[in-house]
DNA sequence: GTCTATATGCCGATAGAC
DNA sequence: GTCTATCGGCATATAGAC
């Protein structure tokens, strides 16, 4: 066993989520991955079709995680359908900000790599658009569920690029916002 | 006058805007701005000093048209704040999708580059911030602003990323989740 | 102000030995 | 599965002639 097996695909991804969350996509190289793995380039391309694929490989990763989040922020949570609700939106809002530059790549590619991206992102859409059901109506709940998926991802977009730079408190603004959003679909 | 102008900074930044919008900024390239004005590579540094800096040009022809498209929104507004800000709000949109990744780029440059980018985004949104001032109070305009920056924000940047894919209609869903969110504000 | 020529570097990816 | 060696490409940026 002259080469034995260093690593595996699964660390490869970490690993790459690791360093694009450390310096950014653009600056990804397999160059820098297989490094930080202490081993060559070249020997990624037995785990690894291309960068392309790597990256891919990381925006599923963190979908998955983002999905588990929801679920372990539903399983602590009141029955309220708003508690409930809101529980989701505060466990987006903190994963993004544990992880901007991977949660920002996962929302970012235009290409929608083949169907994988878009059967996850339906999943992580389907508890959201039930309570939102619940609160606002069956036929009322699409353009719901999307009104409160803009207000939070634009949110957290606007706080991890750096875009609210006025202070006052980002929390309470957060917070007031969904309260806001969600009283005006009750009463209309 | 063997080399005359042929070129102006003027020029070259328009036109690096007209390449990020057909192929992408990563695809940018100081090589690829030349061929499209038909001189050399080289010749570009005479009027920009990088290709960071051409960015960051990009970025403020951009911002400080998308400000004259709100001004132009509330030339013809009626007087009423609610429609006013509506005025304000489809425009952005309109804007956004006009020059979709233009517009992605001026909102993802986590850098903030300098304190010009940081000075134009305050501008940007001045008038928002004073006519959701009449609608919610001055003490709450704040929140209010940010939570209808990130509403319209987040929603036009699923939508440019092509994360709304289960049909209905994506201009039904914008008003009504607007309207929702500035009477929520009201009631609160 | 534009040109040619070039320095310099990094990248993704492949071939073939072990 | 990992390695060394390498191909081929394209990028930013500079030097110096005209």
């Amino acid at each position: 066993m002259p080469y034995p097996a260093q690593t595996n695909r699964t660390t490869i991804v970490l690993t790459a989520r690791a360093l694009i969350e450390r310096e950014g996509v653009e600056q990804l190289s397999l160059a820098g991955v297989a490094t930080a793995l202490v081993i060559k380039a070249p020997s990624l391309y037995r785990h690894v079709a291309s960068r392309g694929a790597l990256l891919h490989a990381v925006v599923m990763l963190t979908l998955e995680d983002l999905f588990a989040a929801y679920d372990a922020a539903l399983a602590t949570a009141p029955d309220e359908p708003r508690d409930r609700l809101l529980a989701i939106f505060r466990a987006h809002r903190d994963f993004a900000r544990a992880n901007p530059r991977a949660y920002m790549l996962a929302f970012t590619t235009a290409e929608s790599e083949a169907e994988s991206n878009e059967r996850m992102l339906e999943q992580l859409v389907i508890p959201i658009q039930r309570i939102m059901a619940e609160l606002v109506g069956e036929e009322r709940s699409l353009p719901a569920l999307r009104g409160g998926l803009a207000l939070i991802h634009g949110f957290v977009m606007l706080e991890l690029n750096n875009q609210f730079r006025r202070g006052g408190s980002l929390d309470a603004a957060f917070e007031s916002s969904i309260s806001a959003f969600l009283e005006g679909w009750d009463g209309g």
